[in-house]
RNA sequence: GGGGGCGUAGCUCAAUUGGUUAGAGUACUGGACUGUCGAUCCAGUGGUUGCGGGUUCGAGUCCCGUCGCCCUCGCCA
């Protein structure tokens, strides 16, 4: 045995052991006549000390120590002098005598310290990964996710689901994500797709009778990367059978309100709200509203027709949307040029043609260099409406709803970080349901699934797939943590005339989704059963429940925003052999 | 594909309007020190200012291109 204790369990009840420990060399501070290391491991740090009473020649071996080292020290532990205890360390009170030391590897001066005050840019700590994973925050946040992934599992066992592993070569659809494709080298010119989602396969297996399915399932998109968006990320993939919309939020609700309490020491009272889509873009402009603040969006349309002011009037009577936000108390914080950069930011970024803004004045007045184009009695309805207050600002857009949404979400969110309307340990959990079934497809001009083609429209709207298939609303819902999409899910079709109905509206022919999904279609027809399902993104789960801003932090090995791993430096060229065996032909 | 930010010593950063030999902290190397804990003190090594080109008497600084990292719009059923 190499070692009896970590580096982070040693208290003032060992006194007296004799005990070996093995890690890093932290910090090493050499006083001649004895000289101290800070000793780590994933458990913590224990100081240990050499000095000449230690025996052997240990001190002398120990001057010899620089940081990252890696060493077994043998040596009693004790009690450290009065006035020499460490409260900021765990193992603060104790100290290791050291009677031996064994320099288990010497390590280079590495291009960065792990516990260093510094954090060095991210590009670094990505080539050096090791030892950036070093790092106690990082070790944390591996442990965090561990945690996370064991109370899932857990407790999705309890309720009886079971674990079944899908096919990572599978079959590319060119539906939604682009595809990462793997070339078949006994077949070729053929290709499999790594799995967007497992979303076909858990289908297939309620057909097959596994009612409630579950896996933490690997997915992979070739889509451009995002502070929460990396190429190949985990979900926690659940599917059941005989069961609604309800059920399924229940079971997550469940889930939710088990790790908030065992990770954040919060009770949740269920069920966690839910809002409908519309409501969703009506008060916030986004199908993932952040709920840990308000400033809800408020609509002007109405008053705008009436107002005087061309701009709104015009929007107005166009069939646009005049809203806006209450940014309260922040007039005097935003300056006339910072109101500008507000402006170039929901133009240039969100496609808004103006922003409007007025501020309140100390008799509550509006205050703005449009308001001359506004009657006295516009801008008292207007400030009503808004519940203006002194030292408000408010802000306006008005443009198409779409846009209005856009850029108001964008400014919303905005201004909640500036104005600190949340603080950094606030959650919010909430659901976000029946979303629209289609989309118009800005491509093609016609409708496009909003989830995935398999979704169920709710059972009050199956007739509106003919007549009016803009206001069918899905059987779907979202988890929406602090503004963020954690997981969405859906109830599925498992009638094949309602399938092929979505099919014909979708524009896919017969024959292409036969050609696609035959095996689905097939399987349907064979007694399926009612069914339904969600994903929960792991690596944002474990962003949000770990207060991070970036999936990167909490994914071992993560790619560049070019989709590169640094360290490995994949992805790279391969060997013409290989491509010759592959019958691929690639420009180099 | 578009917009933006950044790139200076191993690391984190500074360098006035374009102006002397590009600095500081830290790390590293050597030395001093028997109770430190971000140890301290003394001395030292360390630079193709990402790369290429241009403007200029003179470029870390300005211009063009390029590479890398990050943010973002599009994209992400």
């Amino acid at each position: 045995m190499l070692r009896t204790h970590t580096c982070g369990e040693l208290r003032a009840e060992h006194d007296g052991q004799r005990v070996t420990l093995c890690g890093w060399v932290d910090t090493y501070r050499d006083h001649s006549g004895v000289l101290f290391v800070d000793l780590r491991d994933r458990y913590g740090k224990t100081q240990v000390v050499f000095a000449p009473e230690g025996g052997g020649n240990a001190l002398a071996q120990a001057k010899l120590l620089r940081g990252e080292d890696v060493i077994s020290i043998a040596g009693a532990v004790a009690p450290r002098p009065e006035g020499t205890k460490n409260p900021k360390m765990a193992t603060g009170e104790i100290e290791v005598r050291a009677q031996h030391l064994e320099v288990l590897n010497k390590s280079q001066n590495p291009p960065f310290h792990p516990t260093a005050k510094e954090l060095p840019g991210e590009d670094l700590r990505l080539k050096h990964r090791y030892l950036d994973l070093r790092r106690p925050k990082m070790q944390q946040t591996l442990m965090l996710r561990h945690r996370i992934v064991k109370i899932m599992r857990d407790y999705i066992d309890e309720l009886g689901f079971i674990d079944i592993e899908t096919p990572m070569l599978g079959r590319s659809t060119p539906e939604g994500a682009r595809d990462y494709l793997v070339p078949s080298r006994v077949q070729p010119g053929a290709f499999y797709a790594l799995p967007q989602s497992p979303q076909l396969y858990k289908q297939i297996l309620m057909v097959a009778g596994y009612d409630r399915y579950s896996q933490i399932a690997r997915c992979f998109r070739d889509e451009d990367l995002r502070a929460d968006r990396q190429p190949e990320f985990t979900q926690l993939d659940l599917e059941m059978s005989f069961i609604d919309a309800d059920d399924i939020m229940g079971v997550i609700d469940g889930l939710v309100a088990r790790l908030a309490k065992e990770i954040l020491g919060i009770e949740l009272t269920l069920p966690l709200p839910r809002m409908t889509y519309d409501e969703a873009m009506e008060r916030f402009g986004h199908d993932a509203p952040d709920l840990r603040f308000g400033m809800e969006l408020i609509d002007l349309t109405d008053i705008a027709r009436e107002a005087g002011f061309q701009v709104f009037r015009n929007t107005a009577e166009g069939g646009g949307r005049v809203r806006g936000i209450n940014a309260k108390g922040a007039a005097d914080r935003y300056s006339r040029k910072l109101i500008d950069e507000l402006t170039r930011f929901v133009c240039e970024d969100f496609g808004a043609r103006g922003l409007a803004w007025f501020k309140v004045d100390a008799e509550g007045k509006l205050a703005s260099p449009i308001a001359k184009n506004f009657s006295e009695d516009s801008l008292a309805q207007i400030a009503e409406r808004m519940e203006a207050e002194p030292g408000d600002l408010l802000l306006f857009v008005a443009d198409r709803f779409d846009v209005t949404c856009k850029a108001l979400n964008a400014l919303r969110k905005r201004l909640a970080g500036e104005l600190k309307l949340y603080k950094p340990g606030d959650m919010h959990f909430s659901w976000v349901v029946e979303f629209p079934m289609f989309e118009r497809d800005d491509e093609t001009g016609g409708w496009a699934a909003m989830h995935h083609p398999f979704t169920a429209p709710r059972k009050q709207d199956f007739d509106l797939l003919d007549t009016a298939p803009q206001q069918c609303r899905a059987q779907a819902y979202d988890l929406v943590i602090n503004g963020m999409e954690a997981g969405g899910g859906t109830i599925r079709i498992h009638n094949s005339d309602v399938q092929s109905k979505v099919f014909r509206l979708l524009g896919i022919d017969e024959a292409t989704a036969e050609d696609r999904f035959g095996f689905l279609l097939e399987a349907l027809q064979y007694g399926a059963p009612p069914h339904g399902g969600i994903a929960l993104g792991l690596d944002r789960v474990v962003t949000l429940f770990g207060g991070g801003d970036s999936i990167r932090d909490v994914i071992a090995f993560p790619k560049t925003q070019r989709a590169t791993d640094l360290m490995t430096g994949a992805p790279g060229q391969v060997d013409i052999r290989q491509l010759k065996e592959l019958g691929l032909n690639v420009p180099r």
